[in-house]
DNA sequence: GATTCACTCTACATCGTTGTAACAGCACTT
DNA sequence: AAGTGCTGTTACAACGATGTAGAGTGAATC
C-alpha cells in the first residue's frame, strides 16, 4: 500500500496530472494549488515511484560502469571519479563487477539490462580484438582502455605505449641497465599489457639497452600478490636486476614488498616505477614513481562522451580520446623530497615532451 | 522502436502472456510453442525490459549500498564483498557514494529512490545518535557500524571497543609505554572513533599505563593524508612516542609514511598497528599489524539480513550481529616472517580470547 | 457417459507515472 | 465582436511487462 500520485491527488482535490506537474516543476500552476498539493505530499509521505517514471519516460538517469574489480585500487579510484562526474550531470552510477570473467563481460555487453540504465562505460579485461562483434550494441557505449581497437563505440584510452616508453627511459636515465618488467602477458597483441610492453621495448632500444627475456615477468592478474610473486620468482632465479617497471601500481607495491623481504634497497640497489599513480604509491615506503594516466580526465571524458551519446549524437562518428599522461617521480627512482612528486615528463599524444613543472603528490 | 514482447508474440503467433511465460521459465508450455517463441526472440533480438517488469512485480532484485567513499580502500573492499555476496542471491548492487556529506546521507535515508531497489545497506559516517528518527524508514534497511545504536533496523557492527583494547594491549605487551592514537574525534560519543578510543583507554588502564592527552591525535577524515599529517604534527611537536595505534589502516599507512620521512624505524623505534586489515597493509614496508574486523563476514551477514527483510520477516525484532574480530600481527609490531600474518588474539563478543592459530596473510 | 484433472494458452486489468490533446477562462488585439 | 494567446487544469491513452481468471483441449477416473 505505498502512497501514489492518485492518493495525493484525491487529498489535494486535483487531478493526478496536476500532482505530476507539481512534482516535475511545471511552471503554470496556481500558487494555491501548488501549496495544496505539496501539503498533501508532505502529509502522506509520498515518494515518486522512479520505476514507473523510468518506464514512461524511457530514461533512467542512471548509467552503468563495468569494471573488473573494486578491490583493485585503480578501479576503485576510477569508480569514485566516474561517480563524481556523473553526479554533475544528475546521473547515478550502477557498478557492475565483472570479476575478470569473460562470461560476465559478455553479459554486460549483451544488454540483459539494456533498459535499466541509459548507457554503459565499459572497461574490458578479458574481451579483446577478436570479440569486436560484441561491441556493436544498440545502446550508448563508451569503452575504456585499449583492448579493443576498432569497436563501433567511443573510446577513452591512454597513451600506453608512449608512457611506458617514457617510464623505461626514466629508469635508463638513472643509469640502470637491467630493467625488469612485471606484468607481461605473453602472446597478447592488444590490451594494456601488450602496449605497455611495446613501450618498454621501444624504451630499451632508444636507450641502447639489450632485450633480455629473463627480465620479462609474466603476471596474469595485476594484483599486489601477483606482483610480489613475479618479482620474487625473478629474484630467486638469480636474474640480475637494477630497475623494475611494474605495469601497474598494485604490482609495483607487491614487487616492493618482495624486494624488501630480500633486503634489497629501493632505489639504492633497484629503482622502481609503476603505472596508474594511485593514492597508495604516494604514501608507500619508499614512495613509488609512477605513470599518471590522467584518471580524473579519463573519468570525466568518458562520462561526457556517454552523456552526449545518450542525448543522441548518433550522426557523429566514433571518437577516441587520449588524455595526456605524466611521469611522476618519487623516492623509488631518486632522491625527491618526501611528500613531493616531481613531474618528470608529460606524455602527449604526439610523443614525449620534457617539462620541469613541480606538482604536489597530494 | 525497441522490440517488445508484443513484437515477439506477433511473430511467434502466440499471445503476449505466452511469451512472458517462456521468458520466465513457466513449465507448462508445449515444446513446439517454446521453440517458436525462442526463435522469434532470437530473430528480433528481443531483450526483456527490466523497468517494466520491476514496475509490475514491485521487485527490482537490486539493493543499494551506501558508503562514504570508494577511494577509501576499506569501503572499496567492502563493496567488493557486498557485491559478491549479493550476486549469490541473484541481486545487483547500486552503490551510492555519500562523500562524507551529511546531506547526502539524509537523502539516502529519505527514500528518494525508495522504489529503485529492494533495500538498503547503509554505512553512515555523518549521521549519528541524534538523527535516529531518520532511520525509521518504510523499506528494508541494514545499518553498518556503530554510529547509531537503537535505530529501528538490523545492525551489523564490529567489536570496536574490545578489538581496540586488544590492539592497545598488544602494543603494551611489546613493552611500549608511549602509545599514540591517530584518528580521535574529540567530543564524539558514538561512532567508530569514540568506541575505538574507549577501547584504547581501557587498554591503557589494563596495562597500567598513564593517559596522556598529548598522545591523542585528532584526525577528521580517516585518509592516508590525514594520518600522515597527524603523525607528523605529533612528532614535530616533540611528543615522545614508542608505539602508534591508528584507528584505521589508511591512517596507519600515512603514519608509517610520516615516520619513515623522519628516519624513525618501525618497529624498532615505534611499533604500529592499524584497523581494518585491508590488503594494503599486507604488502607495505614493513607490513602492518591490524585488527581484522571480519569484513567478509560483515558483508555476507548484511546481505543475508537484508534479503530476509526483503522476503518479509517483518515480525522479527531488530537484530544486532557482531562478527568476531582478530588481531593480525605483522612486521610493524614484531618479527613475524614476511608474508605471514599471525593471529594474536581473537576478539569475541564476550571479550578477548587468546589463541595461537596461524593464518596466511592473504 | 459424465466428471474430474492436468495441460496449454489467452484476454484483460493493472503496476504508477507522463505525454498529448483539449477545454474553459481571461486578457489582450485589431 | 471575433480572433489570438496565455494560463491552469483535466481526461485519456500510453510505457512494457505480469497476475488472475478462465476457456479449450484431451486423457483419466468413476
Amino acid at each position: 500500500m505505498p502512497v501514489t500520485m492518485h492518493d495525493v491527488a484525491v487529498r489535494a482535490g486535483v487531478s493526478i496530472k496536476t500532482v505530476s506537474n507539481v512534482v516535475n516543476g511545471y511552471p503554470h500552476i496556481r500558487p494555491e494549488t501548488r501549496e495544496r498539493v505539496e501539503a498533501a505530499i508532505e502529509h502522506l509521505g509520498y515518494r515518486l515511484n522512479t520505476t514507473a517514471r523510468n518506464l514512461r519516460t524511457r530514461r533512467t538517469d542512471m548509467i552503468t560502469l563495468a569494471v573488473p574489480e573494486l578491490s583493485l585500487p585503480y578501479f576503485a579510484e576510477l569508480a569514485d571519479s566516474v561517480i563524481r562526474s556523473a553526479e554533475q550531470h544528475g546521473l547515478t552510477v550502477l557498478i557492475e563487477q565483472t570479476s575478470a570473467s569473460r562470461q560476465r563481460e559478455v553479459e554486460v555487453l549483451s544488454g540483459r539490462r539494456r533498459h535499466l540504465t541509459d548507457g554503459l562505460i565499459f572497461s574490458p579485461l578479458e574481451l579483446g580484438q577478436e570479440d569486436i562483434g560484441l561491441f556493436s550494441v544498440d545502446f550508448p557505449l563508451v569503452v575504456l582502455g585499449e583492448r579493443v581497437f576498432d569497436a563501433p563505440a567511443d573510446h577513452v584510452t591512454m597513451n600506453n605505449v608512449e608512457a611506458a616508453k617514457a617510464a623505461t627511459l626514466h629508469l635508463a636515465s638513472l643509469g640502470r641497465r637491467r630493467i625488469a618488467l612485471i606484468g607481461a602477458h605473453e602472446g597478447e597483441e592488444v590490451g594494456s599489457a601488450a602496449l605497455r610492453t611495446a613501450g618498454y621495448l621501444q624504451g630499451l632500444e632508444e636507450a641502447g639497452l639489450p632485450y633480455d627475456p629473463a627480465l620479462m615477468g609474466e603476471a596474469g592478474l595485476w594484483h599486489r600478490a601477483t606482483g610480489a610473486e613475479t618479482m620474487a620468482r625473478m629474484l630467486d632465479a638469480g636474474v640480475e636486476v637494477d630497475a623494475v617497471f611494474a605495469l601497474n601500481d598494485a604490482m609495483a607495491l607487491g614487487a616492493l614488498h618482495a624486494l624488501h623481504a630480500r633486503r634489497i634497497d629501493v632505489p639504492g640497489d633497484v629503482a622502481l616505477i609503476g603505472f596508474d599513480d594511485i593514492d597508495d604509491v604516494k604514501y608507500s615506503v619508499p614512495t613509488i614513481s609512477s605513470v599518471d594516466p590522467g584518471r580524473e580526465q579519463i573519468a570525466r571524458t568518458a562520462v561526457d562522451l556517454l552523456v552526449e551519446r545518450i542525448a543522441g549524437s548518433d550522426g557523429r562518428g566514433y571518437r577516441r580520446v587520449v588524455p595526456d599522461s605524466r611521469i611522476v617521480g618519487r623516492e623509488s627512482t631518486g632522491d625527491v623530497p618526501i611528500g613531493d612528486g616531481e613531474v618528470i615528463a608529460a606524455v602527449q599524444p604526439g610523443g614525449i615532451e620534457e617539462v620541469a613543472v613541480r606538482a604536489q603528490a597530494s
